[in-house]
DNA sequence: GTTCGTGCAAACGGTTTGCAACAAT
DNA sequence: ATTGTTGCAAACCGTTTGCACGAAC
């Protein structure tokens, strides 16, 4: 994860990635880029028109498709039907609630995360012997209950 | 899982459950229960409708929600907004594809199973300290790549 | 002046809801 | 007669798309 706190250098950084750098993408991938989070289109839109105000609820999709198929963010399906975009592409693994939407990383804790790490690999090596690779891996919880 | 093979046995499992036996229940129950498996609410509109022909997608959707209410079965949401309905109320791993929509249990490989367990006993404790329980836990996976 | 990006509003697809007709007690 | 269930069509919500306007090389 290369700096990207001035606008030039998030410039740059969409240029390497083959996205031309307009106002709009410029102003979304600098709220989106500054630290790790996960936000739906509406939080982006939101965020982004905060302190810009001038990107549509078209745009806003249009250049997160671009920027999730350039690799730069993942796209999440972890709840009913609201898509969850996660500014950190390198973990791949999350624990979210349905009720509340919040997301999180499995790798913000080390020992889950070893212990996830163990139990993918061996997931992967099944899977793979018939033609698959893990994509993600995915635990919902909620509030108390069940137990 | 009691046996459900014969009408008269759906009306009483279905009554169990606080749910009046209508024909419409009855046959969607009758087809659902038959076998563990994970359908659409689309899916289960055509096969209910294919042997029957009697209910509106409404009546499908109302009663589908009925049954995951009522703990018969479970909603899952495991791609782009496509609800799938699993009939096997006790497993609670998944894995699936994101491409192709489906969605299989971990649970059918015992061995995948037994360390699946391991892990979420262990993500149970430390998420129950802080008043969570795990819900479901699912894989997801494409063809080749990324290995 | 051609190419590409934007913004609006309309379309989309899966799900829900309001309401009138219809059982079933 | 009341209560609960169905079916239709319209509404809904997040997302995509068509198209005309506008910016950039």
């Amino acid at each position: 994860m290369p700096d990207l706190k001035t606008k030039k250098q998030i410039s740059e950084y969409l240029r390497k990635h083959n996205i031309s750098p307009t106002a709009q993408r410029v102003e979304m991938a600098h709220m989106l880029l500054k630290k790790p989070q996960h936000l739906s289109a509406d939080d982006i839109y939101a965020k982004v028109n905060d302190d810009f105000a001038k990107a549509s609820r078209a745009t806003i999709y249009n250049n997160l498709n671009l920027f999730v198929d350039a690799g730069i963010l993942k796209k999440l399906n972890v709840n009913s039907g609201l898509a969850i975009y996660d500014t950190n592409s390198e973990s791949h693994y999350h624990i979210f609630s349905e009720e509340s939407g919040e997301v999180h990383d499995l790798s913000s804790d080390e020992k889950l995360c070893v212990r996830m790490n163990d139990i993918a690999d061996e997931i992967v090596k099944k899977v793979k012997g018939k033609g698959f690779s893990i994509k993600d891996i995915q635990i919902s919880f909620e509030k108390a209950a069940n137990g």
